[in-house]
DNA sequence: TCCTAACCGAGACGGTACGTCGCGTCTTAGG
DNA sequence: CCTAAGACGCGACGTACCGTCTCGGTTAGGA
């Protein structure tokens, strides 16, 4: 689950790494990044809350932004759902968006995500890592949906899956980062079916 | 234009503000909010770089995240173009976009725009603040664009504004913020065309 | 009164200076030395409590610790009791010494004594002014009282003046800044009689 | 010595105290006091003169008032001659204040003393620190003599110390402090034969 | 059973920045 | 010429975290 399980290669020598830290650590840092946001929360502060010392966030997470992307991922309910096959376009992308934007809702994420967002545009390595566990992974799912449809015969085949991709998820960041609306179920798949009219023009679907 | 520019209906006594300090500032904070980002920018260094002390920096501007708006709002060309009627849907929102987006790539401003909406997320007044001059200030010249349209009879006079507006605006943030792709002129134009497809079904935009 | 008081020579122009002001300081920075004594009080509070400019103070007092100066002989009554002649040297220092141990006691008035004298440690200018104004214009009295005994034969006409002096004001000044005991009455008495015994030592005083 | 120097009780835990540091600080702190005094001595110099980090000073010390008061007694020879019989009065205190006044001779201390006596004036718990430390701690050896001498005969029994203990530290800390005169060997002897002939008056002391 | 490596807590360290306060100077308008 | 108002550059305040660094102690496997 941590990004910090690699090496196993070498024979573990010496004490484990405490499993009960571990967990106090991510506890405290999900409760401090929910009240206070990525900005507000220090190491310092998790490390007193959680009981540890400072010396064992620094060993196993680089930074505190990493240590957030563990916390969210730990969170959500990100492992299932990988691909789901509902016969239809409207249908694949609900059963990608729906659970994502009801784990988005279930508590107050996007200040996290927002502080993500800002630290990824400041750290080139960062962005990587972020994007990758975070955006692209959920871009994959709805690509996988707009290919099950390319190949149904559902849109044409040269249709721009990448604009399709960022109409799907674009409003809905949107929302999530500005706030000036809330990211409920009506509005979620109004922007699906906006999104299957807009590649299907001659569908029904709405 | 500043935020601070306000009462001159008081007579105005004593040493007048320092025109040439507020420049410096503006001109600083720009420089640093481009190369640091907005966590990475601080009052003190804004304060060493314009020759200026930091308690005039704290005079005017309340905290960073105010100044660095007035610094896009300086650096940006937002005052013309509030109404620009071109006869079509299409041509009108394309008049609203395309000048906002040529702005965001000129520089990196994505760094400072993505420190913002994290700090909106943070900060209830802040994020009033914000809304109202970045994004609602933007949104009103597409609502405005989408009402002559509607009066023009060129969409249905149910279409849903906001929705709309979410459609347009989300995908720009979104390339924006996370940075997966450029916010190039296509992007922007395609967009424009996605959305005027789907609140103007029966036209032959695009 | 205030040590400004000089040039009178030339004939005055413009707008005369402001008598209410300069009391409305003098009360101001009297209130506030008192409670605050000299370290903690700031001239912006002076002109903030006066309801004067911080300028106007600056015109007429070039430093707090002058002002302190005026404040203190301003509400002291230094003025009289310059030479009385009861006959005995014991009634000639109780008449220099008593008045102004009352004086002391009157208000705390030892914390602006003592920011004065740490002051005056720390600028040789003001050393002088405040030796003269102060300590020196005291022990004169103090010297006279001695001057008149010898004439009157009541000590040697050899003694040590200075080192009476300083046995003199000595613990009364100790007491006073190191607030370790009261300077009452009782002790002034005694600290009179000892000298007296001390310099006239056939004499029965005590 | 030190007033951190408490709590070894407990098993020491963490990282252990700097002592190069903490000689450091000591060191900065009594150049910049020599040369500037109390008040013109401020924590920010001594950590840059000392290259430590203000933290690191407040941590250990809360004030620089306390900071000046180990720097003083960390200068001076106090810890011996707690008590010294010489056999008369007279020999008694000449043990207790002449090597004092060779400490305070021997650098310009005057004005830090004044400054600390000024601080004790507005802040009742430094008072106490700075009085049971420096003022009470020498009194007490004034005292033991002059019980010693009770004892011995050489002095009534009801002899009123504390005036005797006033009169004897009264004048020196009087030219300390106001700089009107040195506080040379020979006014110390003065000091000293004139207490003695106070308290002893048929003494051939003198 | 001991050795040794890797962990853990506590907490001190040199730094940087925070936002505020007072300094003494200045620049206005107005009496 | 004086005054109130108030902005300015400056420097220090005491605090919070940063990320690093010793410490003493704990917990495993390998010798």
């Amino acid at each position: 689950m941590s990004q910090t399980g690699a090496a196993v290669t070498t024979v573990r020598r010496g004490r484990p790494r405490s499993e009960s830290s571990r967990q106090a650590i991510l506890r405290a840092a999900g409760e401090l990044l929910l009240e206070q946001g990525l900005g507000g929360t220090s190491i310092e502060a998790v490390s007193r809350l959680a009981g540890t010392s400072k010396a064992t966030i620094y060993r196993w997470w680089p930074s505190k932004e990493l240590l957030a992307v563990d916390v969210l991922l730990a969170e959500w309910h990100d492992e299932a759902t990988s691909a789901e096959d509902t016969g239809t376009l409207a249908g694949d992308l609900r059963a990608v968006i729906l659970p994502w934007t009801r784990d988005l809702r279930s508590r107050p994420y996007a200040r996290i995500v927002s502080g993500l967002v800002a630290a990824a545009l400041g750290d080139e390595d960062f962005a990587h890592d972020y994007r990758a566990r975070f955006v692209e992974r959920r871009r994959e799912r709805g690509r996988a949906a707009l290919a099950r449809a390319a190949a149904r015969g559902e849109i044409p085949a040269d249709t721009d899956v990448e604009l399709a991709l960022d109409m799907l998820y674009g409003p809905i960041y949107h929302r999530l980062l500005h706030g000036h609306e809330e990211v409920d179920e009506p509005f979620a798949e109004q922007v699906i079916a906006a999104v299957v009219r807009a590649v299907a023009p001659g569908s029904s679907a709405g």
